[in-house]
DNA sequence: GCTAATTGTGGGTTTTTGTGGGTTATATGA
DNA sequence: TCATATAACCCACAAAAACCCACAATTAGC
């Protein structure tokens, strides 16, 4: 189970290091392969292991091809997802399509979020933390499943 | 079940000593493997051993991936847990990120809430503290499952 | 009130992790 | 077929965190 934010540096190269932490789970479940993609919502990118994205991809490959939100779906999620393997340094290389999309700079933010792996940009993770948190409604209009979660 | 309030010091590397009341409770519920979030609400941390925090994790990463607010608590709340081990002295680091979330500098309040222990950093705890103390209107308009409980 | 044990604190050492860059291979297009 | 650009591979150094040991302070027991 991902979890944890770190930050990191993309290098020159457009490589990203993986924090430990993470490299051991990767490399646990699937010898460092792994699968990046897009978030179809939120301008951040998605790092899955090969084995859970394939569960991933097969579920929405059997959506039904005529509704177009699936059809979206398909689009945006299967067609930006890409293969990489980690270097000996627990390194790989972010495809500069999806560094465009996510506008991917120096400075990146990793979030562990359970099955898989985001990956902001700084300054937009930032901003999107201080809305998340100033938004202090959101707490009020959860989904009937949350209002009773006590943590 | 974790009580009462602590002072304690965060030395200059950024580890922080855990009471001996509260190591025993680590230590006998999880070998003094422990998870460590800010909590979505306030600007503290909170620590969790970890076989309490899978539980509320597994929670958490079930609700819809679509509902915005949903995920805007597992970023917050997943998304900063750090997993963390108490070394030979029953001290750990608590992660940069979370130290800037909390405000923690030297001095640090701990706090036992039942399942949990909050960190507050003690400026932001006394403060805190004072506030509560003064708007004593918050106890009338209390939830109704309060009204109705002696203590 | 003294001694002993436990707890809290500091800091040095070693190992792991992160980062940069050089070199070789591979692909692309002229 | 060759030239150029890009990505994979490899090595070396810098930084940080984990580990370990030793001492100070506090508490408890006698």
């Amino acid at each position: 189970m991902f979890r944890g934010i770190h930050s990191v540096n993309m290098d020159a190269k457009g490589r990203l290091a993986i924090p430990a932490k993470f490299r051991e789970l990767l490399n646990g479940a699937s010898e460092g392969q792994l699968v990046i993609t897009i978030d179809p919502v939120a301008r951040c990118l998605a790092v899955y292991p090969l084995p859970q994205w394939e569960e991933i991809q097969a579920k929405i490959e059997k959506l039904p091809s005529l509704n177009p939100n699936a059809k979206r779906m398909q689009r945006l999620f299967i067609g930006h997802a890409s293969d990489c393997e980690l270097d000996a340094n627990g390194r790989f290389l972010i495809p500069p399509p999806l560094r465009a999309y996510a506008s991917l700079e120096k400075k990146l933010v990793l979030l562990g979020q359970g099955q898989k792996v985001e990956i902001w940009s700084d300054e937009l993770w930032q901003s999107q933390l201080t809305s998340m948190l100033e938004d202090s409604d959101g707490m009020e209009s959860l989904p009937e499943e949350m209002q009773s979660l006590s943590f």
